[in-house]
RNA sequence: GAGCGCGUAGCUCAGUCGGUAGAGCGCCUGACUUUUAAUCAGGAUGUCCAGGGUUCGAGUCCCUGCGCGCUCACCA
């Protein structure tokens, strides 16, 4: 991290909540004279990655550099990515393949059971390198750590011997949040089942604080067994395990979604039986669909991480993240363009900031501090500016095309010079919009097959495209496109500023025609425009494929080919 | 039952330390265009949920209420 050249007062007040959550651990490291902060973020490997545990990771990001920031970097961190593969798989999910073959495993640890997918290797460390590729992919700096090697390297070994002596206390904690039923059989000690391997949720019959055992009976034949807590063959249950490792691992910081209220404030008390004291963090909201549900993996609704990735910049959705963790947001496919603009602003105000400003500004955050510079756009004579997604957006939908070199045709009209390599990010924004056309605008596309009056009228205008000079302007293409309707009647507009008895003007219609049949759209561009920046010969083939029913049958296709009805 | 979040323009939402209410979209007018909507310039639009309190001053802080929604109470 390059030092941050700015006024420590100027730092002192930033109050950004990242700075306002980095500030606690500078006030734990006062107060207990600790050398390092290490960082946690949690994730349950038994299904992929989603966008919720992206947002932890770049929530957690953002405290941890402020706190870097607000210490001078005088105090090492790390962030630990820990992984709860050691837990029993409860339920075959929905969406992998060879259902029968996980469900023959269920109840063993996530690392004892195949991957549906990927033979020779068990679903939780292919969930785990999955998670891995996918952090990486952002580039996020972290530690990656598996549940199941710490419990059988021995290195929880100390803590759950420990949490065996304080058995009585974990369980005052526990028993009173439980329900009856549950209470009477609870025991925060999972053992691994020596012969089926499966994590066995049994009361307690015994304990042996010395020896470092419990006693438990298999509800299955009653047999008795003797298990150590320690070497990976007793797991915890979930609370415990999460006090356990904060313990044992030393984690001073943690946040976790507003769901978990209840457990990080008993775990909290059980790291304090231990003998710790209780990460920092806080909870955030839950991010809810269109309609304000929860977002669950199960029920499919919200966006996903790919989903996202699609549409706009991972840089987007980390800006996203950053704004207002407390409040319930609502995570649908609406939101993408917004927050690509939102962060193409905050970018594009970066520089002309005071520092007090920079740090309050989300980029600042996103970018750990260095947030490039803007690409802008500078047409001739004009002043330089940055070019916004819902312009890219119009565009492709007015290009009418999937290919970015369209797009780019119609951005160097406005700013010559302009290419992907003197623009990647913009390229790249290019292409989020392609996709966005191909994804949403042409899926709700309508063609409309012509009339007679409107077939003689096209036929009229493919004659008058092919009359063209070579390289005929827009202007003259427009031209051509008036002079074609102007003899027909249905076209003529008496009224307009310029029209007289002799010679009239060309109503609207004419071009809506044009947009509905040709573009399958309500409205759409000067068609003067489109058709030299489409191309002439293009256009014509386009007017052609119209009169044949062809672009009706293509748009049927593809519809049909998505697998949706046409609109 | 317990714990939260939200309520601001037609819609979606910003609003920092308490100091004359903002953005985007939509809408209206105009420029450009031979009259259409990639663009540009300008404009209109508010019971800041309600009531009370603190204050010289409250969208903002405190209390109460109303409405909408979420989470937890089995597992993680």
């Amino acid at each position: 991290m390059p030092p941050l050249d700015m006024p420590a007062d100027i730092i002192g007040a930033a109050s950004a909540w990242p700075f306002e959550e980095a500030r606690k651990l500078v006030k734990r490291v006062e107060r207990t004279g600790q050398g390092s902060v290490l960082f946690e973020t949690g994730y349950g490997p038994s299904g992929l990655p989603h966008i919720g545990t992206f947002g932890e990771v770049a929530r957690t990001s953002m405290v941890r550099h402020a706190f870097r920031v607000l210490t001078g970097d005088r105090i090492p961190t790390r962030l630990v990515c820990f992984s709860d593969d050691m837990d029993g798989l409860r339920k075959v999910p929905d969406n992998v393949p060879n259902q029968d073959l996980l469900r023959r495993h269920l109840g063993r640890p996530l690392t004892e059971v195949p991957d549906p997918i990927e033979p020779g290797i068990s679903f939780g460390h292919a969930n785990n390198a999955r998670l891995r590729a996918f952090l990486d992919r952002f580039g996020f700096d972290y530690e990656f750590v598996s549940s199941t090697a710490l419990y059988r390297g021995g290195r929880f070994d100390a803590a759950l011997r420990l949490m065996l002596e304080r058995l009585e206390a974990v369980m005052a904690i526990m028993v009173p949040s439980l329900g009856a039923e549950r209470a009477a059989t609870y025991c925060p000690f999972l053992p691994i089942h020596p012969e089926s391997g499966v994590v066995m949720q049994v009361p307690l019959v015994s304990h042996d604080v010395a020896a470092g055992t419990i006693s438990w009976r298999d509800p299955a034949t009653a047999a008795l067994f003797e298990t150590p807590v320690t070497g990976g063959h007793c797991k915890l249950q979930w609370k415990p395990d999460w006090a356990m490792r904060w313990h044992a691992l030393g984690v001073d910081y943690e946040m976790a979604g507003k769901d978990l209220i209840d457990s990080v404030k008993l775990s909290g008390q059980i790291v304090r039986a231990l003998g710790s004291e209780p990460p920092e963090g806080f909870n955030y909201e839950l991010f809810l669909d269109q309609n304000g549900q929860k977002i669950s993996k199960s029920k499919g609704n919200g966006l996903s991480i790919d989903d996202w990735l699609r549409y706009a910049s991972p840089e987007s959705l980390s800006l996203f993240m950053f704004q207002k963790p407390s409040a319930a947001k609502r995570l649908y496919f609406d939101v993408i363009p917004r927050a690509v603009d939102d962060y193409l602003g905050f970018l594009d105000a970066f520089p002309r900031q005071a520092d007090k400003e920079k740090l309050g500004n989300p980029v600042w955050h996103v970018h750990a501090g260095e947030p490039p510079a803007a690409e802008k756009l500078q047409p001739e004579g004009g002043a330089g500016t940055t070019l916004s997604f819902a312009m890219l957006l119009n565009l492709a939908a007015v290009a009418n095309s999937e290919d970015p070199a369209v797009l780019w045709a119609f951005l160097r009209r406005y700013a010559p010079g302009v290419s992907p390599a003197t623009h990647p990010r913009l390229d790249g924004l290019v292409g989020y919009a392609v996709r966005y056309y191909r994804d949403f605008v042409r899926p709700a596309k309508r063609y409309r097959a012509p009339d007679d009056i409107e077939r003689d009228a096209l036929l009229g205008l493919d004659a008058a495209l092919a009359a063209l000079p070579e390289g005929a302007s827009a202007e003259e293409v427009q031209t051509a496109l008036y002079d074609v309707a102007r003899p027909i009647p249905r076209y003529q507009d008496f009224k307009a500023k310029t029209a007289t008895p002799e010679r009239p003007g060309v109503s609207n219609e004419w071009f809506n025609t044009l947009y509905q049949v040709l573009l399958g759209e309500e409205r759409g561009p000067r068609f003067g425009s489109f058709a030299v920046l489409y191309g002439i010969p293009q256009t014509r083939a386009l007017i052609r494929r119209a009169l044949d029913g062809g672009l009706i049958a293509d748009h049927v296709a593809f519809l049909a080919g998505r697998g949706t009805a046409p609109a």
